[in-house]
DNA sequence: TAGCGTTCTAAACGTATGTTTTAAACGTTG
DNA sequence: CAACGTTTAAAACATACGTTTAGAACGCTA
């Protein structure tokens, strides 16, 4: 009976679905609210309604997902500070950048949820500077701080200036990874292919271990 | 006599320079033609009279300096080459990455001219889809190629795919840094300033070269 | 100076945008 | 059923957009 029309509440999460997919392709100002509400079969109004604003259902697809994947960092880096004291020895270097890189990573390569196109959103959502993110950044700043006790402990040859700029230059790899996945044919004259998740994590991982 | 009003064809120089500045600064869309011509001090009417529209405006911001900054990348290319030929041996790993980064690297540390804005104009047209871009990637393609033997000799253990997708990290590295370079200090707390562009440029090199 | 192509100006065009408004439909609670 | 708060609907709002047009101003050459 409720087959043709979608029951209520999912309205909402409906047009957060879809303006999460048109960010990631495209910038906030080509994404309009039209595009967004004809694409989620929603009135028009919906997305004022719901959101406020264009900004705030910008800010409300960010909001979703951030917290979970940065939770998901610092459970990985949990876990294997638990392994290395268990061992008593140190975090290996491998372990931290694999915590940092996993999640958007495997994210990125998960094709049954939408965490797929939530980070090609976010990487894109870093050169929004017109719609104010800087607490999109402030969270991961939150998150990154808590990673770098262990890069100093187990680098201790590195002042916390180079630790900050190594995070920054992984950061780099990883965001440039994923708004750019698909060039790496065109690159490579199609040699290259888009691997498995774990492929795509083992090899950055190493490029940034050996970076570090 | 003529100081006030400018000399004629610096108009479409001066276009050209608005433009590029703010499109470096932000997303194709969010910047209108009433943006320009005003900041240009021109007519409206000037960019679709010069470049025939928006997007035209966009290539020709993207095409005034591309071939210069590629044709430096292969001089440095070049010049190691002779100094390797030379020295009867082969061109080393870090000069293969030296060329490909300093050119980029240098002009976005270049205070003078308007290089530095430039290249955040680039690293911001990779992100735009929809502004067809695709013979922007096509002349970097050119000259990467004629990278890839070098990387190939020295590096033989490497297949060609592994080659392609280090560059492509590198790329990322680079582009990231540009784009995201006002963010190292916040990022770091304020502990990272952004320094000279030869102390960039080796970190980036030595990042890339580890990497390698 | 007369003519002519180039450059600049002002105004208007049609369309698309984000947002607001007014009211209808809905679903739960009394 | 009645009343209420929530959600959807259609229309209109004012504004901003890229582009076009028609003509004036300019600078050079004959």
């Amino acid at each position: 009976m409720n087959s043709k029309k979608p029951s209520r509440q999912d309205a909402r999460e409906r047009i957060l679905d879809v303006s999460e997919e048109l960010f990631a392709n495209a910038s906030f100002a080509s994404v309009s609210v039209r595009n967004v509400t004809t694409r989620a079969d929603v009135n028009l109004s919906a997305v004022n309604y719901y959101f406020g604003s264009k900004q705030g259902l910008f800010q409300a697809v960010y909001v979703r997902r951030a917290t979970l994947m940065n939770h998901e960092r610092l459970q990985l880096l949990h876990e294997a500070d638990e392994r290395a004291q268990a061992a008593g020895c140190d975090v290996s270097l491998r372990e931290l950048i694999s915590a940092m890189l996993t999640p958007p990573i495997f994210w990125l390569c998960d094709q049954e949820k939408g965490y797929s196109v939530y980070i090609r959103f976010l990487a894109r959502a870093y050169l929004e500077e017109a719609s104010d993110m800087s607490n999109v950044l402030r969270q991961e700043v939150d998150v990154f701080d808590r990673f770098v006790p262990y890069f100093k402990k187990i680098k201790s040859g590195l002042s916390e200036e180079d630790i900050y700029w190594h995070i920054h230059f992984m950061m780099g790899v990883m965001h440039h990874t994923i708004n750019h996945l698909h060039r790496i044919s065109l690159l490579s004259h199609k040699a290259c292919a888009v691997e498995s998740g774990e492929q795509l994590r083992d090899r950055l991982v190493n490029f940034c271990c050996d970076g570090f």
